[in-house]
This record gives structure tokens, sequence and C-alpha cells, in this order.
DNA sequence: AGTATTGACGAAAACGATTTAGTAAATTAA
DNA sequence: TTAATTTACTAAATCGTTTTCGTCAATACT
């Protein structure tokens, strides 16, 4: 391994130098500095970037944590693509990224422990269960923090609009002309309660009534709760015409269900998902859904995090606003 | 932070003891190990992998190499699977990972480059094209590598066992009654020659003539590209009654080109994919395909890569095997 | 001319661990 | 009883950088 060492002994400079050279201070020449980068390119060296870190406090790697139980993590395509956007942003600023997770090896070790192993110099958290005692731990600890769809005060957050989504989803089937309007939610997270927020502000607008039956919990990113969910409303003596699904891909089985009972979509039930994923695009019938920016939430919570790792920063929540996406599995609704 | 000089003071013994005491040397008497051991706990000591790997040169992280131009890296759900597989993996062993690739920040750097910047204890390669230079260098480097579906000689790969998939679909097909049978299959690497071979092995077994232009090239995980070589096959004077497609994502490319043309799935024709992702069991109608088992690529990559990093492993190549997943994209036929 | 300033560089400590080569006391062997 | 060995520990070097003070010329200012 070629260190600063053997540049400074070919320049015939000293460690010290070479170290400025490179790190372009001010006071050394520019024929040094030449000299140096030179025979630096010339001896392929790259700076070690752990004895950097041990000396700076710096290690540019940020902490991704990205658990939650009810999804199998990575392969989750809603946050597949936040985190391929988080990677991008992360490398073009000269970071690398590192999932922060709470068992290494046959240790055990809190998220927080973790991230101070690894030095790392910020965490972007993302759909974990904020009320998790070891992420309150992390996000309570000196280290930077910013939080995906959930906002502590004090701290920055990037958030979808979710209210936005589902009001403009439920405005929609309104506007074709549903009135009994069902509204399969997730978990009771912030999020869902955003959601719902938005469900029943386009019902009010529209002056609808609905039936506390018709609003019922399943599970994000769960098909098999979400069928149960959906057969609870058909079961209904007033079942509903539209229903409105946590997410495209947990729709999957609420459309199970529906076809199962000899129904079809659109013609005896319109839906709708959230998210916008490809999948969405491709279904048959093609999917009626609002589309999550994944890619500028994942770019923005690095800039963001970045902005407050490097220099200073004040607390800020950015809203990221999505975009509504029409398919064939709403009909009008005519009574 | 709390440092290993912390505990030392506080125990009253040397920096020195204390580092023995925590790894298990055993010349620390069992007294000096506990009280050691008790006030790290309590002061809620973590090592500094920075420093540690400064001394061992050992940084318990492997890289992990995606890159792909085809695919949006982390997108692809095929291999978010084998990633999410490597993370844990990675995990249970007490390995972090970090993704390589080549410009970190304002800096081009080499994917060499990176894995010693990083220095990283080894390199998962999946899914990039095995000529690239920085590739071969990596691979030819003092880096211990493991390869994914791709195999040098005397380095270590996993490999799913294409052959076997494409045979058995070809075979499948053969055995429903079609005689007029096409393969779209994605660029000339590696995995498609040994699907090719598959393929064309299933068709001499059934004593079935197919004709060159019913071979016919496409892009993995590229729907446009497939859609276009579906239309081409579609357009043939005698066109087949049974299309392979790359994999079960680019599918859609060719459902949406038989679609239009007014012809179905699987009456007018019949279809199989490849890969056994989730969106090939959702599909209406169902995909026939070959599932890919992602879960045990990740998880032998990491296991023999880790083998290798930290004891002498002899160079092997392990295939893993995948399983038949019928659908009801495929109808028999009888002429 | 004498002093102050600037420019260009180097010596050495430091970051937090690991590890080698001791050392002193306790135990065992002869 | 003395020498040899074992036990339990420590001092100090080291990994590859960065950074704080110097230092020593050369130049600029009274």
């Amino acid at each position: 391994m070629v260190t600063i060492k053997d540049i400074s002994r070919e320049c015939g400079v000293s460690p010290a130098t070479v170290s400025k050279a490179l790190n372009g201070y001010a006071e050394i020449s520019p024929e040094t500095v030449e000299l140096v980068k030179r025979t630096a390119s010339k001896l392929n060296y790259m700076p070690n970037a752990a004895a950097r870190l041990l000396k700076t406090n710096r290690s540019h790697n940020i902490g991704v944590l990205f658990v939650d139980d009810t999804m199998s993590g990575l392969t989750h395509e809603f946050f597949s693509h936040v985190l391929n956007s988080v990677k991008e942003e992360a490398e073009a600023d000269g970071y690398d990224i590192t999932f922060i997770s709470n068992n290494i090896g046959r240790q055990k070790m809190s998220f927080l422990q973790h991230c101070r192993y690894r030095n790392c110099d910020g965490v972007v958290i993302a759909s974990v269960d904020f009320q998790n005692p070891e992420v309150l731990e992390l996000v309570r600890s000196e280290v930077p923090v910013i939080t995906i769809d959930y906002s502590f005060d004090n701290l920055s957050s990037i958030v979808s609009d979710n209210q936005e989504g589902a009001y403009r989803l439920g405005s929609y089937l309104a506007e074709q002309g549903h009135r009994k309007i069902a509204f399969v939610h997730g978990e009771r997270t912030l999020v869902t309660q955003k959601r719902i927020r938005g469900f029943n502000k386009a019902m009010n607008e529209y002056g609808i009534e609905i039936p506390p039956e018709y609003i019922i919990e399943a599970r994000y990113h769960d098909a098999d709760s979400v069928r149960k969910a959906t057969a609870a409303l058909l079961d209904l003596e007033e079942p509903p015409t539209a229903i409105m699904f946590p997410d495209d891909f947990s729709f999957i089985g609420g459309q199970t269900e529906i076809i199962e009972r000899g129904l079809s979509i659109p013609d005896d039930i319109s839906v709708c998902g959230y998210d916008g994923i490809n999948l969405s695009r491709i279904l048959n019938p093609q999917l009626t859904t609002w589309r999550q920016n994944a890619e500028r939430i994942g770019k923005e919570s690095v800039r963001k995090l970045v902005e407050s790792i490097e220099g200073t920063s004040v607390a800020e929540q950015i809203m990221v606003s999505g975009e509504f996406l029409s398919g064939n599995s709403v009909r009008k609704w005519e009574n």
C-alpha cells in the first residue's frame, strides 16, 4: 500500500507538506503542489480513509436506517427507489453509505452504537417505528440525523405530501361520482394519519358522509391483511363502490379477493393504490394511484443531511410533492 | 467518545490489558477480564473501527459491486433480493457492506481504488460487465473477490443454474405440445449463453427444429427492447405459439405488444418469464417462470467470501439451483 | 540598516486501537 | 535453596493521516 510517506520520499519533502499539498492548503508553493500531485497519481496513491478518519473525525460515511418488520427491507419497491436515490446523491457528495442494524456479528449493538462504531457522519432514518427506543436514542444523540416521513422537533425531515395524495385520490373518486368510498389504510403511523386527514378533507368538500366501517385498518405492504380488510368491506350490507388501498403492492391482496368473488375492476368496483411504483403501471387494469417522488425524497434527504454535517443548517421540514397517476381502475359511477 | 484509555483508567490497568481482556487473550486473569468487561459496558464503550482497522488492516467491511447500465441498480427486483440477502448474511458474520462505485464526490476513482480507500476486506461482484477493464483490474488485484453468475479461473463464484432453468422452461413448453417456440434472450453474456444452451438442449431432446429467427436478442430488464423483439416475432410469416422471455420484468414489454395486437395469453400465445420475482406471482395471468434462488445466491456469496477472507479456502464454483414455477401463462397446444 | 512581515516548509504530537517485547512476582522444578 | 518456568501484566511502537507550532529565508516596511 502506497502511503503519504512514499510520496514524501519520492518528492524530497516532508509528509506534512504532502498532506497539505494534497488537501489544497494555501501555504504550499504551486510548484510543490504540482510535483506532489503528479507523483501521487504516478504512484497510484489513495488516501487511507481510516487514518484520515481517526485524525479528523469525519468518515465521509452516512448511515442508512431502513429496517421495518412489516417489510423485508431492500426488497420493498418504493424504498428501494428511495435508497437508490440516497446512494446516488451520497456518492455525488463524496459519501459512502452504511446500513445501520442492531446485530452485527454475534454482538447485539444498538443503532447508535453501530453508528459510533462506524463513525457515521450522519444518518438517514426512514420507515421505521419512530417510537422504538433505539431509534429515539439515536435521534436524541449527537449524531446528525434526518428523518423521512416523520418529523421530530428541532430536527430536519423530508416528508412526502401524504395528505395531499390521499386528498387527491379521494377527490378523484368523488368526482367520478362515487359516494360509497372506503379507505383501507395502513398501521396508524403519522403517515397514515395524514392520509386519513386528506381523505376526510376530500369527503367533506364533496359533502360525503363516510360510515366508520368504511375506514378500516390493514398493514402496509401486506397483501394478506389487505385481502381480509377487503373481504370485510365486501361483506357489508352496503358495500362500497370504490376502495382506496394502502399501497400499490398490498392492493394485490384486495384484487385477489375482488376477483375471487366474481367481481371485476373497475366495472363492479373501482380502486386506487398509493406509491406509483412500476408495478402499478403494468397491472391489468392499470392502477389509478398517487406517485410519491422517491427520487427527490432520497436526494433531498442526503442534501439536507450533508448540509447539516458540513455547515450549519437550520432544522427544516421539506415537503416533497407527488403526482396523480391515472389508470383504468376507476370507472364513472352513475346512480 | 469513550476509549480504551477511559476503561484502563477506571480499572487501574494498562490500555494493553484492556485491549487483551476485551479480545479474549488467555494471558489476562479471569478477574481482570471480568472487571474490564463490566466497566466497558458500564461506560458504554464501543471500539473505534477506524483505529482498529488502521492497526489490524481488517475493516470488517465488504464491498458490493452491483452496477449495470441496463438496470437502475437497487431498484431491480431480483438484485434487490440478492443484495438484501448479502446484507443479512454479512451482518450475521460481523461485516458491514459498502457499495463500490467509481465516482465518489467530484473525484473519479476506479473500483479498485474505491475498495482500497475503504479498505474493503473483500468484494462481491454481481451483474456487471465482466469485461470492463476496471472490473478486471479489481478481479486481478490482491483483494479477495467473489463473482456472481460469472466465473474467473482460480476464483470462487456463485452461479445460478441458468442452463437448467432454460432447459426446464423449454422442456415444459414442448411437453405442453408447443413446437414453434421462440426465445427472446438478453445481451450475450455468459448467463445468456448458458440459457441458450439449456434451451437448445431441451429442443434437441424433443426433436424440435428451431429456425434461427426464433432466437432473438433483446436486453435484460428492458421492456421496450423486448417489446420490439416480440413484435418482430409476431410479424413472422409463421409466428411462434410460445415465447420465452429474458426475465419477468421485461416480459411486460412483450405482454403489451401481444395485447395490443388483440391476442391473448395464453389462448393465442403462451409465454414464460425468468427470475420468479414477486411480480410474476401477481401478474394476470400468473406467469410460468423459473425462480432463481436469490436468497441463497446472496448468502452463499458472503459465506464463501468471508471464508476466503478469514481462513484459507480453495477457489470453488458453487451452483445454486432454482425452481420451476408454474402459472397460467402457458396452455396446452394441440395441432 | 534594522525590524516586521510573509512564504514555504518541517518536526512532532495526536487520533484509538493492537501487539511485541519485555518485567516482576509467584510458582514449580531440581 | 536456587534456578527455571509460568502468570499477569505494562511500556512503547505502530498503523497513515492531519495539524499545530515552529523555523528559516526572503521580502517589505520605517
